[in-house]
DNA sequence: CATGAATGAGCCTTCATTCAT
DNA sequence: CATGAATGAAGGCTCATTCAT
């Protein structure tokens, strides 16, 4: 094969990092742990990062853009039912199989490296949260804008709270993960009572 | 001041691991650390913990007790929302100052400690999920059983979203931490659109 | 039962000493091990006894005046093979269980320690070598005494070596230990080609 | 000078540990000492060996191998007074001053790790055993099989154990160690009443 | 005498990081 | 660029020994 380009090798490198990343963690997994996934020699790792920890916020960067990718461009639809069940679906089906280990796994570091939640809120609390109160705003002209403040938070925050609980291997959530956006939705919209 | 009994001695040394996990995380904070700030000699601390993992295995009990401690009876009040307003008012107002610090380290090493996880799971997550279920079953008969199964993971999924936002200086909610299980009990019974 | 004498409180402690060795062996055995085994207290163990290594010498000791305690007194028989069994036997039936175990840790720190060397020296070897040199010169009047005391070394040395294969295990000696001493009287007086 | 390979590098380690384990016994050595020694850092140990107890085998191995490098063919002499010299000169000789204060840390930990025991029996002992006794067998037909056995045993404990009455500094063994194989040789043939 | 909690030096081992080749 | 041997700081943990009660 052919001589990588130094945008495969990174890629390479990120790939073999989430992959024992989301195995074994980011403080048990070491940089030889990597760089033998990655088949390439300990001192290469630092051709491409700086350092560990460096690598863990690329890695996050790169699940990030992969989310991202295939984030729906915000549907100027009207019905509320609709949009919700799309902004709750994406975040709830975006992570499969490896990525929920990995999500895991950088949750974890986020918690306690301020690097890495800065990163996190940047850029995936910060966007989500304003774009779903504009959003709101628009939709329901007569709510509090508190309200919808809180509300978004507390949609964001189930999000969250939900795919640790699933990574935590709750039955229930693992048996109706795939049409919880509707039931989350109907939740949401019509509450308990409704 | 007199020779202090092994309760105190477990309880100073426990004290002292929490405030340097709160302010450190666990992985950067060192047995030292720790013997230094209770005033002890490092194999000191080994005579009342069997390791650097039990030790935060305690801290995590010690917090769960003084939380339960102050656990509402469960109120055999009929009206939904105060039950659901008590319900999310105490693990919402649980954690004060320290204790989020302390919260955030515990969660990041749960995501990622089998033990410490399956103490969470068995001590805080079943009991409330259970208990929670059991009462919407009664309060809402008429609801779906499953509906109210993934409510109920909705809910303790939305308060452990929340808090994680809290710990992470989200302004909005740290202005409105304490009216916050008013609002969500709005939120979570009549939906958005009521 | 009546507060034990100084006496039997050694003795007891020397005895805890000497099982938990000959288990563990002396590095892999803690003090605490062995107070834990005489059912006192850490700190008691230093009330009669020095150090660890004084308790090693203290239980070699021990042995040694139990192995000497039943020594045959030099019989004045004539027949060198009767004597020459007497001597053999004893060293070798002289061990037994335990003191198997214990007399390979013994001689395994022997080999390290000084002072457990010399006084093994002192009171177990030059004794012996003497001893027998003293008798077979008178036994053998015609012999060079050069052969007499290499061949005193070369018995006294069998014996150890014998030993030694003895704990680890050897199957041969171990289906004929009982009656090695009349072999090996035979073999050391006829020699082979007899 | 240029680098080591890594032979040479792994060969300057076991130099240096066989040194210092001499010097100071296994059990008082540390991995520091022995980095010091060899002029590396603590870690390049590691990078050669599991860990202490490993280079304690191989430094093991290493002396094995250097004793058995010089050992005689087995000549197809008739001999037996010649053959029993040579096999009774070789452990004898092969072991030249710093060995001799090796063997002794070798042999006493042998006697309390079952590791390092295992092997010096497979290595050392057996092949010893079994060449012997066929030997015996053959030259001396008329034996009972027994005898053989227990003489192969009784001979080899002999060298054993005279080799550690060296290392204890016998004079009378340092004065005639060089004539020792002829002596003991006459011994083990004629006997005492010879 | 006895206790056993406390001490703290010290050890083995790991691993992120560097740098000569 | 890539390599991977070497580094050495750092950390968890043990345990012989002491001493106040």
């Amino acid at each position: 094969m052919p001589d990588p380009t130094p945008e495969e090798r990174r890629a390479q490198i990120l790939e073999a990092a989430a992959t024992v990343f989301a195995t074994k963690g980011f403080h048990r997994t070491t940089i030889r742990d990597i760089a033998k996934h990655a088949r390439i020699a300990d001192g290469t790792v630092y051709l491409y990062f700086e350092n560990k920890a460096a690598l863990l916020l690329a890695v996050f960067q790169h699940m990030r853009d992969a989310i991202m990718a295939n984030a729906a461009p915000p549907a100027p639809t009207t019905d509320l039912r609709t949009v919700l069940r799309a902004m709750l679906s994406h975040p709830l089906t975006a992570l499969r199989d490896d990525n929920f280990a990995l999500f895991r796994v950088v949750v974890s570091e986020m918690l306690v490296n301020d690097d890495l939640r800065a990163l996190y809120h940047q850029h995936i609390v910060q966007p989500a949260l304003d774009g779903a109160e504009l959003y709101l705003r628009a939709a329901l002209p007569t709510q509090d804008p508190l309200t919808i403040q809180l509300a978004v938070r507390a949609v964001s925050g189930m999000v969250m709270g939900l795919t640790i609980q699933y990574t935590f291997g709750d039955p229930v959530l693992h048996a109706h993960w795939d049409t919880l956006p509707d039931h989350l939705a109907d939740l949401i919209i019509t509450g308990l009572d409704g």
